[in-house]
DNA sequence: CTCCTTATTGCGACAAATCGCAATTACGAT
DNA sequence: ATCGTAATTGCGATTTGTCGCAATAAGGAG
């Protein structure tokens, strides 16, 4: 439930970096929710906490923190979600009808990422892709 | 150099929507750049043409062309850029460190859309993604 | 060509996101 | 424990994107 065990104060200060409560309060807000939040959402549950604390700032840290790879950004069905990441990635399958969202382990990206570095000299870093398409149910029109 | 060998209008129609002097300018935008362009990009040439054409306009006519899927609209580090669809589709490989952008054909792709359609139940629409990463020359802390 | 329906636009208000700059403060060094 | 440097924050201004609603106009029917 907690993220203590990761030290991300440590991966933070080796850089040349700063944590700060700031930074803590955005951390703990998307280790409590535990899934995707939108930037307004994460400016909201760091508020509850300290109600002063900037907007900009929250911004700021979300970048931040996306820069490190502590955190993913990637846009899903139109709005843009961050989450804490993972050791184990993951991946999303959205529905452009519908708009639901399956989860998948990208087992079959692991193929890719070799080509595209042995092919094209590119390390690609898949960490939390969203891949829009058609789910089942609206493929078949069973969906209203 | 133009696209109207392309019956974009005859498209909109068919599915019961119209198409307008607006909609038109945008597309001629987006060709007449024929590349990637942000949505204020895109504001400002349309208003070369018409210069009171009103911003949220364009907004919601770049929409539109995207739910058609005439226009791709992808995230690429950290700025959403839209693209005349090509019946060829192709993608881009951005080093998350320098920001330049590689075209990739994608051809790697394939496999992953049968996969997901036989496992998954899901069909995915792969016409324009962004894979983030490190390119070459960076990995070896070639630039500067 | 004219009429009618309704998709689309323009507008103004609003919300979300970014930016420059001065004030603050984290933290390594002493 | 104190100091100094530079990373970071807060703030206000600005830009970018969204929304509701009344006015407009695309295009099919007659
Ligand atoms: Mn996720
Ligand atoms: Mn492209
Ligand atoms: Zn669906
Ligand atoms: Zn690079």
């Amino acid at each position: 439930m907690s993220h203590d065990e990761r030290d991300f104060a440590g991966q933070i200060r080796q850089l040349g970096y700063r944590m700060t409560p700031q930074r803590q309060l955005v951390l703990d807000a998307l280790c409590a929710q535990g899934g995707h939040m939108a930037a307004q959402e994460v400016v909201t549950a760091v508020q509850q906490h300290s109600p002063f604390l900037n907007r900009a700032t929250v911004y700021r840290a979300l970048d931040f923190l996306c820069a490190l790879q502590l955190v993913t950004r990637t846009e899903m069905g139109g709005q843009v979600v961050y989450e804490l990441a993972e050791e184990q990635p993951h991946h999303h399958l959205v529905c452009r009808v519908c708009g639901q969202a399956q989860e998948w382990d990208g087992r079959a990206l692991g193929a890719i990422a070799t080509q595209l570095l042995a092919e094209h000299d590119f390390e690609a870093e898949l960490h939390h892709l969203a891949l829009s398409g058609v789910c089942g149910r609206c493929r078949e029109g069973r969906n209203p």
